[in-house]
DNA sequence: CGTTATCTTGACGTACATCAAATGTCGTGG
DNA sequence: CCACGACATTTGATGTACGTCAAGATAACG
């Protein structure tokens, strides 16, 4: 699965003289992540220590509690990150997408589970090397703060949600974070994919299942939203749907 | 209130030659927080950007949406952390305690309000000046790096509190995190110190205070808890009090 | 001590969970 | 192309954990 030939891909960027060639060459997100701190120029020292690892549909690559060796940067598919119970209630934590960075970690073991929704690639770092990279390039290290800072702000926005939303502001609010997060969503084409089966939409809005489908059929029947298809979602009526996140 | 004077209050350390006084000679929790990453021989740097301010208990001295222009180490007392919906309903997304650090924050804008629970005295820094000792001082931000991953780590936990946990097991866990967090917390001394009234608890724990106080009751007749005040507890049997919390 | 805020306890209501069954979706092979 | 089976989603009936409302009991405070 670790592969140097992803270059083949898409077509190579111009490179300069002085540059060998690289897996970040060919990686369609660049710009809109991390690894954009770094000008192009430094950008192999970013590849030197990564590697690109392609995961399938379903499968749990980050296991809560193992060893935090390593940290991620998805350039295709969606994640999400979750921490179970004994008895099997879970809680789903985030869901990640292209340019996502994943794997801020404490204390030695992962803090959550990682499992793709769909078949997923990400650009795999070792920690050691990273740290080594970090060091040298303070840029790269204050934009993972920014992310850190921003994961953290988003915590507590669903902390917010958890603790005190009802479950119709719970769906809208989250309709309305996929639709900010759509790269292309506007009043024009206010259509967004919704990648996850409604079982995690609820494990992550902290729902039964069959309150998730039920206030879908109720916001649709309220003309605020269509399901054209099961994993696709038009916002007619977008102020409709502020009023019902209730805030 | 922003003073120089404090040092007065403790016994001043031993000063080395070449050190002037600065306000954190006095600091009783330099050695348990941020400024930690920055030898003796550094602090002036922080000291600098530094003011020392004390709120009084109950005052809100941050704002949600106000402009984040500063950071705040924690010296003495009790900070709680609350975002509000427009109806009034309320989440409390932390409580920090003296050595507790505070301020990260994204784009412009406090995330969320910050209220003393007693009397309060924290450290402030100006955003700019921060900046500036985080740039000649790299150890500090990578301080600040592990105090962000450590309250993921923590919101992430409060998220599966939040989304699928019992009533009970609420209120056990918060217990439990507050033991975890009290110096001196041992076997032979199992009692804590809760600062915050019962209808904070309830706000962080997602509940009405209703539900708190009658969970207080119950693990009281199961002996498992004993409240001799009103703000301190004592865990007779651990054990029992984790088979509470689900965990 | 009286006054007021906080906490506790009780009675009752409800939003959402649970259980169960019907319907829809999609891949597979005939 | 259609039929079949497995699985996801929806819909309905019912239960319950926790919220709400209201009244006492404690504690805090001047």
């Amino acid at each position: 699965m670790a592969v140097f030939g992803v270059a083949a891909h898409r077509p190579p960027l111009v490179l300069q003289a002085q540059h060998r060639p690289s897996i970040c060459d060919s990686c369609g997100v660049r710009a809109s992540n991390v690894c954009d701190a770094l000008g192009y120029d430094d950008l192999h020292r970013l590849a030197a220590v990564a590697r690109v690892v392609e995961v399938a549909a379903g499968r749990t690559f980050i296991v809560e509690g193992d060893p935090a060796d390593s940290f991620f940067n998805l350039t295709d598919g969606t994640v999400k990150l979750y921490k179970l119970m004994a008895d099997g209630r879970r809680q789903i934590t985030g869901f990640l997408r292209k340019g996502d960075f994943l794997g801020l970690a404490v204390s030695s073991g992962y803090a959550f589970s990682a499992a793709a929704i769909n078949d997923v690639r990400y650009c795999r770092y070792s920690r050691g090397g990273l740290r080594g990279v970090l060091d040298d390039f303070p840029a790269l290290e204050k934009r993972l703060m920014e992310v850190a800072s921003n994961e953290l702000v988003e915590a507590q926005e669903q902390m917010l949600l958890l603790g005190r939303k009802t479950a119709k502001e719970r769906v809208a609010s989250f309709l309305l974070a996929q639709s900010r997060r759509t790269v292309g969503y506007a009043a024009r084409n206010p259509t967004l994919t919704l990648p996850m089966p409604r079982g995690d939409i609820a494990d992550y809005l902290g729902l039964a299942i069959e309150t998730v489908s039920r206030i879908f059929t109720q916001l649709k029947h309220d003309q605020v939203i269509a399901i054209p298809t099961i994993e696709t979602v038009i916002i007619f009526d977008h102020a409709g749907l502020l009023e019902c996140a209730g805030s």
